[in-house]
DNA sequence: TTGACAAAATGAACACTGTTCATTATATTT
DNA sequence: AAATATAATGAACAGTGTTCATTTTGTCAA
């Protein structure tokens, strides 16, 4: 049936389409100010289009934060070259870092925002983007143990939690205007000099 | 004076009654559902004469937003009873930790939100509360090295950052949903486990 | 006590938001 | 060409922050 094959690949054109220019909106003006009539304006249809192809914002948005993170790991894709074990641990956390600095809008629907895990929990499903983003960095930190940067025992999964919480923490802080308060110094520098000494406090587990 | 006197109070009275509704309402509902038409309601005053008490949303959001760390430094005072140094530290942790999973909504208004510092922007004000916050992580850090915990030689204000980024990447990793991939396990088991790595991790420091 | 003035409160409006649904327009099939 | 299925939309609902002309209330001097 070649008119249903048609009709399919019309809704995933629309729907592509869509997620184009919400794309480009969000990256352009930032979450707060994009609208669903925003999009419906830029892409020539109504609002209630929208809805015939997303369930609500949430599923928009979801969809969105997939793209995001198939950009994440791409930035985070070039750290795998580096051939040291613990130096490739600390590459990943920096690219992390660069790449929440440098796309905030991203960072904050992938990690900050709670509509793309509303709109997976009332599908009822995991949050698989975020699983393969840890199982990452625990494959790292196993790579460390291998190579005897870290001790045996220690375990990978709480290791893996503690790294990405660290980041988090500073990437997040930042995105929020919570370091403007060290006025004299600059904001990126400080984070790249508390990540260094987080990454010199790691040489214990060895 | 007393009818300036009286004036004066009155306004006063109107600010912190606003104040009082405004804090109830985004306790029993959360951020989202506190606006300003919601807050008139159960003042009984119409929205407009908000206005005439705060200069927008953000400013009134910034009011319960330093009201909310009075509320976190008593709950985290009780940690200055504890006599060791680094225990002490370690009770910070745990106390801020306890403090941001009790009380998410607040916990987000003074770490998550734009609004507060927005409006502290606006006003050309620094954020001291947060700086006062950073201090008392600061002050404890030097008093672990007075104890022998730190060397001598450790930067106090990144170790405080780094041990802010911590605890806040763990408490809102959670609060935004991020830890319920890991389904089989208890989430805030999960947070105290790490951080109790971290805290053998600082002993390196020594 | 009354009139003049100042201060406080408000209703209505503006420009938005997400979402739904009956209606209309288009496309496909009989 | 008529009947049916699919797609798109206009209009409405209920909500948001914010502003401002208008009205109400309070104060003070004559």
């Amino acid at each position: 049936m070649s008119i249903a094959d048609r009709k399919d690949r019309e809704k995933k054109e629309l729907t592509e389409l869509i997620l184009k220019e919400a794309r480009a909106l969000f990256l352009e003006e930032g979450f707060e100010k994009t609208s669903i009539r925003r999009i419906a304006d830029r892409i020539e249809y109504s609002p209630a289009t929208i809805y015939l192809y997303f369930k609500d914002k949430n599923d928009l948005l979801l969809a969105l934060h997939q793209e995001s993170f198939t950009h994440l790991f791409e930035a985070l894709s070039s750290v795998a070259s580096v051939p040291d074990a613990f130096e490739r641990l600390v590459a990943l956390g920096k690219a992390y870092i660069e790449y929440g600095l440098k796309n905030p809008e991203e960072y904050e629907l992938m990690f900050m925002l709670s509509a793309p895990l509303e709109a997976l929990e009332c599908r009822h499903e995991l949050w698989c983007d975020g699983q393969k983003a840890i199982d990452l960095v625990k494959m790292m930190v196993d790579d460390c143990k291998a190579h005897g940067y870290f001790r045996k025992d220690l375990d990978p999964d709480t290791t893996a939690i503690m790294l990405w919480a660290q980041v988090h923490g500073l990437v997040s802080l930042y995105l929020k205007q919570r370091f403007k308060m060290f006025q004299d110094q600059d904001q990126k520098k400080l984070i790249d000099k508390t990540f260094g000494l987080f990454i010199k406090t790691l040489q214990c587990f060895r």
